[in-house]
DNA sequence: CATGAAATTAACCAAACGGTTAAACTACTT
DNA sequence: AAGTAGTTTAACCGTTTGGTTAATTTCATG
């Protein structure tokens, strides 16, 4: 890919997760970037493309594939706990990706609408079996969803507040999710296994 | 208060909990009240004081008093499941405040800085309280707050994310937050009961 | 009913915004 | 060295934005 493309690409990432669509100036983007506003557009066309470009990349990425963990011979509680540590660990990595996804599903519904997506039937489908085979305690499907979502991409979506709370700076944070992977495989355990 | 002051504040809280600081226009507040934009610096002089007197209501209803709940004489569990419910009830008929409230801490964590908040501090206190009688399982504080917060206030977070994955109406997901409550205090149990 | 302060409006303003244009620069081909 | 297609830039454009102004309306009080 062309080099300018390319740091238009990072700069945009940066600046549309720190600020929101509406937040964000194409100029800043340009600054980021160190080129002249009107490449945005020579490489992108319009704000909304070069946004919805991101978007979807971040969307993929909050959703991710879990085809190969969920494969596993193993009961769907291990597998769960083997989810929730890596997507932690990736959240960890990306932690204003929850919040910047959630936002911009919420404005545009309609556009992630037509994104592939197919994460969630794939999970109550791996856990749907382990229920039949009374290895896994029954919940209503929705609220497996929102549970195992929330235990590990709520303290992300909170981590404003948290650092609000507690005074945390980004290092205590960084630590207090190292510690929530172990919490939320223990809260996974004790929610779903028989 | 004045007729016109609170038909402004009605229009500024619809317009900016639905679109945020940036996505909302003096002029769209000004035409849901029905009236001249110039009223709006007239009573509130700007955008930014305007968005800051219906922000902090927001973030003070987000974090409620406490207090009423947790000074009854009974274990903190069961405080806890009181809380959950209410919360929940109350966040059932204000869907949008989570989003709204945690979007404005991350973009203005300045700010929120200097609003009055206690509520933490005083769940947290009640909570050790109890679990040096024995009466709660040990875990550390600020997992409980994200925990239980997580447990109440994600669902509505990731209420647009629900309605994407499950396909799922306003009626539908007001039906699941019902179900939510009872799921909530099941979790609090299974989590904090020793 | 006169009057003056408060409330309300239409018209306006400067700055910021996303986007365009035409010219200039670069690098490769012949 | 001339030509050419792709890349980059400065300057510009029309619109939208938050905010202001000056004039008008409203209304309680003397």
């Amino acid at each position: 890919m062309n080099q300018t493309e390319e740091k238009i690409l990072e700069a945009a990432e940066k600046v549309f997760l720190k600020h929101g669509y509406d937040g964000s100036r194409m100029q800043a983007i340009a600054d980021l970037a160190g080129i002249n506003k009107a490449m945005l557009h020579y490489y992108f066309r319009s704000k909304d493309l070069l946004f919805e470009r991101i978007f979807k990349e971040k969307f993929t990425k909050f959703f991710p594939a879990i085809e190969e963990t969920f494969q596993l011979e193993m009961h769907f509680v291990d597998k769960l706990c083997i989810f929730a540590e890596k997507y932690i660990d990736f959240l960890i990595q990306n932690p204003y990706l929850p919040l910047f996804v959630l936002n911009n599903i919420n404005k545009n519904p309609d556009f992630s609408k037509n994104l592939p997506l197919n994460m969630p039937q794939l999970l109550l489908q791996y856990y749907l079996e382990d229920v039949e085979k009374g290895l896994c305690k029954m919940y209503q499907p929705a609220q497996i969803l929102i549970t195992v979502l929330g235990i590990c991409a709520f303290p992300f979506l909170a981590k404003p507040m948290m650092t609000l709370l507690l005074g945390a700076s980004d290092e205590d944070f960084f630590e207090l999710m190292q510690q929530r992977k172990e919490e939320a495989k223990k809260q996974i355990r004790i929610l779903f296994e028989v």
